[in-house]
DNA sequence: CACCGCTTGTTGACTAGGAAACTAACTCAA
DNA sequence: TTGAGTTAGTTTCCTAGTCAACAAGCGGTG
């Protein structure tokens, strides 16, 4: 064993590679919305829980809380988030988006169907598909936290 | 189309979230190292094409002239990473790896290798070689640059 | 040979996120 | 009721990347 194990021979390589790519794509795309992917990400999901703590966002996207409380910050600056005072515990909030923001969702939503489709085009219905199930059983089995509401 | 298309069937959602959980997993592993997922990245890059200039591994890794720039001056900082001066070209130079760079490679690999296992581990062979051919093909068909030396 | 445009690589300003320290507020037990 | 421990969110500091401006050097054409 001289050789070293290529590098090409991890699958985590393949998948990094593939992931920048569609990510890079897809920001190109939203940023004429004057919108991140983070950000479409964030709405997304928010879209599917408001009103909803940070928390839960956090947890969701996979992200420290730190950068929820920032991304939110940008959002509610972009004025397509909104913060609500919890009554019972004054450390809380809840976000929701604005009717602006919600506004976009299906804008960006056809912006990301397009994403996919275009990025994705090149492999065989079959192939896509097997693709799309082998990721969510990764997810699954994995137990990575961004379970989408089901 | 009241309803907006979930942010869940897309595929590079999917393609994101593992792709980042792979990357932790990763950088936790290497991180007793002293070296990151970039810096394994590039070595690994490195020690199929040196002794190669630094445009050359921007193209092969995807990143900017710049963002090589500044990972270059890290790695030879820790001295694992060398430049040499071109002759015929004054602006230009070549990056290799020192002794104790290629010395590291071999370990990188086999952390690689382990990371690789494990978080694959999850999917039955089938389906893991389904996963590789098919990021494999998207590569290819997509024409994404960081093309195996083969 | 002198200049103009192109290329190589570096730098500085900026952005995004993680880790950990921090603040405020809640809960519970004595 | 008050103090200790816990929890929600923010802030600060740091790392790592992009983008755009830049310096230096190349090469071809008048």
């Amino acid at each position: 064993m001289t050789s070293a194990s290529q590098l090409t021979d991890h699958t985590g390589y393949w998948m990094r590679m593939v992931s920048n790519a569609v990510s890079q794509e897809f920001a190109r795309k939203v940023s004429g919305e004057d919108v991140t992917v983070a950000e479409w990400a964030f709405m997304r999901a928010l879209y599917d829980l408001e009103p909803t703590p940070p928390s839960v966002l956090a947890e969701r996207m996979g992200m420290t809380k730190g950068a929820i409380s920032k991304l939110a910050e940008r959002l509610v600056a972009k004025g397509l988030v909104k913060r609500a005072e919890s009554q019972q515990d004054k450390r809380a909030h809840s976000l929701s988006l604005t009717t602006e923001g919600r506004a976009k969702i299906p804008v960006l939503a056809s912006l990301a169907d397009e994403n996919d489709a275009e990025f994705f085009g090149v492999l065989t219905k079959e192939e896509h598909e097997t693709l799309d199930r082998i990721l969510r059983v990764l997810v699954e089995r994995r137990g990575l936290k961004a379970t989408p509401v089901d």
